[in-house]
DNA sequence: CGATTGCTTGATACCTCTCAACCCAGGTGG
DNA sequence: CCACCTGGGTTGAGAGGTATCAAGCAATCG
């Protein structure tokens, strides 16, 4: 199992092994109307524990996984510590899906999860053969390219009052009205995927408060008051 | 044909009629030992010239294009006119084929150009039965998500020194010693490709000309004096 | 020639980062 | 029970990097 490669090369605190019970995120659905075809998993759903690493950036990509409950961050890292999150899994993503040998990204845990385990070669195999599977596949390489051209137009090109908004409105999407961004991830996950710092995310988060744009009934909660005001911001 | 579409929302001059003789890029080589399976264009080469709109964000997208000679950008826009270059992509290289029904970029011929135009239908029949076009399509777009998440590390963690010297680098690729960038776009197109404003991106090759790195015997020209150096800004 | 385009450089403003202090909640142990 | 510690989050002051605004230069084009 590819659990406990070399550790992330700073920045994270060490692992706890007992864990806090964080507000465990609710994720998404995973309705099941779209399964892996005749692709099955080698083996029983896998628990990780809070920023507990699934894979590490060059280790053999032999396993990618999908996400059963709870949300993964994919990320990179500059010699320095410098962390970029490239984004967030939750239920019913797929990761770990490379073209080369190794992993281009270490995944990590944001909060403890499950993920099921595929083996690369079997789908590989299967491409050519099984339509649903080469479809889904397919698919979902193509819409995280899809995903990544956003990220890069938000990383390359807004504001950080932009970016705070466009992250909100994003996650509470999730919420049955999509006014209410509940949150697996620390400021410090936000800061990396955003682009910025957690300084600048929680200045951000109090002015948007402050403004009336938002609530803050709790760290992890965040209420859109004023959803136009934030769509607005997202051009 | 998929040209003069919706013009592109500001920034971009106005095209010229009477093309400029600009120094044109010269092109990786497209080796022709991948051909497209049993695919086929759906018609002979086309030429773009300069600032040309190949497709517009959200145009229906039935055609995809490979690169036979010169260098397309695709792009995102904000409403305020802001602009984030995804890729450049020279000879050999795919663009236009999306997951959705219509193009998730625009594209633009960065100096002239000629494409060969595919069907996207075709492409998805062939999917399941050409192993040679399966196989070139997926990777195609694994290759692609690889290279959108490099970028997403540059444009969130990286100074305009370092973004600037991986940029350099990069396109030295192409030249026999991989120490001569030579440049088919202007700095407005290396500024928005890198997240920085053209005077970041001249100040920045200046500093690296003061500072030994690199030599400018023209401005589409830039010798790599110090590899190692810029190596080093590349973490 | 004058006009335009692409590029460089300077002065200044401003946004975000850095460094620091502080708060709060939860856990731990005396 | 309370003191203490830790991790996550907020806020402030100041610095710094990049953007903005403006001027000027060289090459090209009409």
């Amino acid at each position: 199992m590819s659990v406990q490669f070399a550790p992330p090369p700073g920045r994270l605190p060490p692992i706890r092994t007992a864990l806090a019970g964080r507000a465990p995120w609710v994720p998404a659905i995973d309705d099941g109307t779209s399964p892996q075809g005749g692709l099955r998993p080698i083996g029983p759903a896998i628990r990780f524990a809070q920023d507990q690493e699934l894979y590490g950036e060059g280790d053999a990509a032999e396993t990618f996984f999908k996400v059963v409950s709870g949300v993964v961050r994919t990320c990179k890292f500059l010699n320095d510590g410098r962390r970029q999150i490239e984004a967030f899994h939750v239920a019913g993503d797929l990761l770990g899906f490379e073209p080369g040998p190794g992993y281009s990204l270490t995944a990590e845990a944001v909060c403890e999860c499950t993920v099921l385990p595929y083996r690369r070669r079997s789908v590989e195999a299967l491409l050519m053969t099984d339509e649903a599977v080469s479809r889904q596949v397919f698919s979902h390489a193509m819409r995280s390219l899809t995903r990544a051209q956003e990220h890069s137009l938000l990383l390359g090109r807004r504001s950080a009052l932009e970016k705070v908004a466009a992250f909100l409105i994003d996650w509470a999407q999730y919420s049955p009205d999509g006014m209410l961004a509940t949150l697996a991830m620390t400021r410090l996950d936000m800061a990396d995927y955003l682009g910025l710092t957690i300084e600048t995310v929680s200045r951000t988060l109090s002015q948007l408060e402050r403004d009336a744009l938002i609530e803050l009934p709790a760290t992890r909660q965040i209420r859109l008051k004023d959803l136009a005001a934030l769509q607005d911001l997202n051009s």
